[in-house]
DNA sequence: AATGAATGAGTTTTCATTCAT
DNA sequence: TATGAATGAAAACTCATTCAT
């Protein structure tokens, strides 16, 4: 009698085909549209980059657009993967100091991939279909909101769903200002200065 | 001196004409975007609704991104225009009255052509040329730093620079996120509520 | 002399499988070919819809065009098997009885798959090379024109070669067009006059 | 007083111009058809068989179809022309005299350019929506169906409808056929014999 | 054999821009 | 100056066919 393997079976040698052909269109098009922008990125130009042809990138892309979207997706991920294990951690802190390390944690987040998110903020035309920004943000706003209710005796009495908006949409321009359009990358002092302010200004608000 | 000519000096027949090509481009453009989007607005399509032909459009305007810039200067024009007066009558008021009205005002701006904002901020491939946002929100920091700096007295010691930025880039978002990431147009009283936050994040966070 | 076999020869095991998908391979084209149109046929979609995968159908057929030529014979010999038996059971009658008959065979011809049949006629796109429709009426001029020399003495001196052509190609003619190109499915009356009429010319014709 | 110009005022040279390019782009589409076949004829290649460019194409044609519907249209009314010239010629004629002519006109017709025909038959695919080859029909039944209504009284009495279906389309495909599927140019000989049967054909039917 | 991922030439079509009139 | 016909590079996308597994 065969002796069963010893080894978890493997992914089919397809699958994983399919899946490294996938990941290198994904990383194509995120590698072009930082080089040189959405109107270079020709899906002729994204299938050459990332080696495969321009056939299998419609066999797993029906569009350039979803081809986009795979990318706005994989990197709201990677910022939300960031985001939700700061909330997270911060959940238990009291108010300024939790403030504190959300308006930290904002920064940070975009600085993972600052080129990338600054294409995708500035050049990437929205069409009414993909929201994922909006979906992006609405989870924002969700634990923003979830840590206010767990701390509701430390804040004046508020319209908690307002002053998510208010403090989450104040958080994200600061950051996505500063980290974006500032000529350099931000000094470490730039970054502590503006954590300060604008820690002040959430906490501020909220007490 | 000089005497100042009593009568602006008359344009010439083709010098008005000009004006008038110029000004229907521009009109045509701006409302092919809004009504169209950015991807319908062809350079035949835009000089066939604004009664010319293409010929005469590229007498007018070096290439199609030209016109675009133009679109966009003209509302931002129109915008600040709006913005600067204000500032103006608000100069002499005390800084919650102040903040009140500014807030008021970045709403009001943001609605004075919501659609062609909108547009403008999400399907306009920005263009590292193309910088005239920033030169726009510039005007903005330096009257807001104006403002705090005829009312250093009243407010907490800070470095205006960077309480201006953190100011006009809470204002900005606030009123921006509000106009046009809302379903509907915004209630008055939404307004009212929106103004009344944002007022205490800006005050609360001067004082 | 050797006895004939009792029993067809089992096709081993592999050949009927093979038999199995070639059906299937030819069945899919044409049901694809009626419900999505000669566009719609690609050989993937083929594959798909046979079960199948696209390497399993080059095993069976080298190009495409083999597969829809695969689908033309099966369909014309259906007809002509319909057609066969026809001629065969009326050979012994009369002329206009005989001719009667033919016509409402030819009638019932154009409706064994009349969707299958307007396709075939319509969108696909005869190469020089398939000349299969030629094929298929040669074996009807044939056909026809033996009957016609087995009764030469019910019909006025001819040449019966040019005789068969003006028949085989009146009666083809009109039963096509009747069939295909009205709107609806013919009525019963329709047929019936359009027999008549179709026998008087022919009938009238060789008499 | 200025002089009236003697002359005809000329065609504006853009119109000229126009008229020019879309001959050009007709006719070059029809001799791709011819020469190489529908699947060869493409609209880069028709534009520069034409000596245009493809830009010039899509000005005067929304489609390719568009194109082959101009030729298909083109080729048609150089037919009917030929046709309805002959049905004037014949009105007056008594019934077999104006079948004989009739029969020879289709032949005629379908030698006008009987390759361009023969692709125009084969390999165009029929879309639902150009029943150009219908409304071609249409007129002929038409015809024909007039001088049998002027000419009752030499024939027996018949439903006209369905006469002229049965003699239009059984002249139409002896033309068809016999010019068509011919190997070879037909002889005069043999137009003169299948001109001689077909009269007997319709001929007879209809006394 | 069977599979289905990969290929890439080729197709239709668009549109910013030029230029003869 | 105005016109609008003409240009042609380039884009998105398809699909018959191949070939590694």
């Amino acid at each position: 009698m065969a002796r069963k393997p010893l080894t978890k079976p493997r992914k089919s040698a397809s699958q994983e085909r399919s899946r490294a052909t996938v990941d290198a269109l994904v990383g194509a098009t995120a590698r072009i549209l930082v080089k040189e922008g959405f109107d270079r990125a020709s899906t002729n130009r994204i299938a050459e980059v990332a080696g495969v042809s321009v056939g299998s990138l419609y066999q797993y892309f029906p569009s350039k657009e979803a081809l986009v979207v795979a990318v706005v997706d994989r990197h709201n991920r990677d910022i939300m993967q960031f985001v939700r294990g700061a909330f997270a951690d911060v959940a238990a802190l009291p108010l300024e100091k939790a403030v504190r390390a959300m308006v930290a944690v904002a920064i940070q987040a975009h600085r993972i991939d600052p080129k990338l998110h600054r294409v995708l903020a500035e050049q990437i035309p929205r069409t009414g279909r993909l929201e994922n920004v909006e979906g992006f943000n609405r989870e924002n706003y969700a634990l923003f909101r979830a840590y206010l209710e767990g701390h509701r005796d430390e804040i004046r009495a508020v319209d908690l769903e307002l002053a998510a908006f208010v403090c989450v949409t104040s958080i994200e321009a600061l950051a996505h200002t500063a980290v974006l359009h500032s000529a350099q990358k931000l000094s470490d002092e730039a970054v502590e200065a503006l954590i300060e302010e604008a820690t002040r200004l959430i906490a501020g608000y909220l007490n």
